[in-house]
DNA sequence: TATTGTTATACTCTATAACTATA
DNA sequence: TATAGTTATAGAGTATAACAATA
């Protein structure tokens, strides 16, 4: 039930971003990227565990859309450190509000100490399972990969 | 957050299948094919949305682990029914133990009476959403998929 | 002609490994 | 010699369409 309810919900938002014209995976870069704007694309890569060849695509993609773009660096010439546009600023701002407006149709039917309630029982869950606040598993990673130590 | 540990809850669940050596989208054959035994390959394929061409493949591979049969059938000679074999009847028992193994594992930061009210919560937005239960959105749907009327 | 199940094929997404340009 | 990023390539997994057998 809570895999059920909770892969609903993925997929609604998923749906939700994608009127956005954005990929989950995307999103994630763009917050990355917005949370230590000039690091190297490989740096990025390692924290987000994508391989370079990866990262090269959604870079791409994002620097495609406008909304991200690689600087060179003068110390070291072979890295790209990246950067958002103000595209990708206004794209990461309206995900946000598409993301809470998920959050409040997702809940409609409940009131309000009820949401409370049930934030509260999933955080200890979450915490009893192990899970890192704000990480999200498995969104930017498929199938056959395997955790790196 | 929902889809934070909704996601978690997936990932331990298919490591649990696995473990079994079986694929969720294994699991989902085997309870269809449990839940309505003799229906024809087409029919079931239908029923879970598969075409046809993925149909064969996942027969033949439980056929090849042996918890599943076809059958001829006299009437039209050009249908397969499927059936459980014995150990297909055993190991959809086995999935339901560890599923039950593995719900508790989930919840085990909880008492009992949060665990009421959590379930109750999320049949509140589960209904609210228009969610059939039981019907596991996504398990055997990948990613370019569409809903089809 | 239509339908059941199979096989062939082409497409997408992926990781690995070769490669380039710097260091 | 090592590293940042790119490109080439091969492997899964998939859906569509051609196909054979039967109706």
């Amino acid at each position: 039930m809570m895999s059920q309810v909770g892969m609903h919900s993925s997929q609604v938002w998923r749906e939700r971003m994608a009127e956005l014209g954005l990929d989950p995976r995307h999103v994630v870069l763009l917050r990355f990227v917005g949370a230590e704007e000039g690091r190297s694309q490989l740096a990025l890569g390692r924290r987000m565990r994508l391989p370079p060849s990866r990262m090269v695509a959604f870079v791409d993609e994002l620097e495609n859309l406008g909304m991200m773009e690689r600087r060179l660096n003068r110390d070291d010439r072979r890295m790209r450190a990246l950067y958002l546009t103000d595209k990708g600023r206004q794209t990461l701002e309206a995900v946000a509000k598409v993301s809470a407006q998920h959050e409040r149709q997702l809940t409609k039917g409940l009131t309000r100490p009820e949401v409370r309630e049930l934030i509260r029982l999933l955080s200890r869950v979450s915490e009893e399972q192990g899970l890192a606040p704000g990480v999200h598993p498995g969104v930017a990673r498929p199938k056959g990969s395997k955790e790196q130590g």
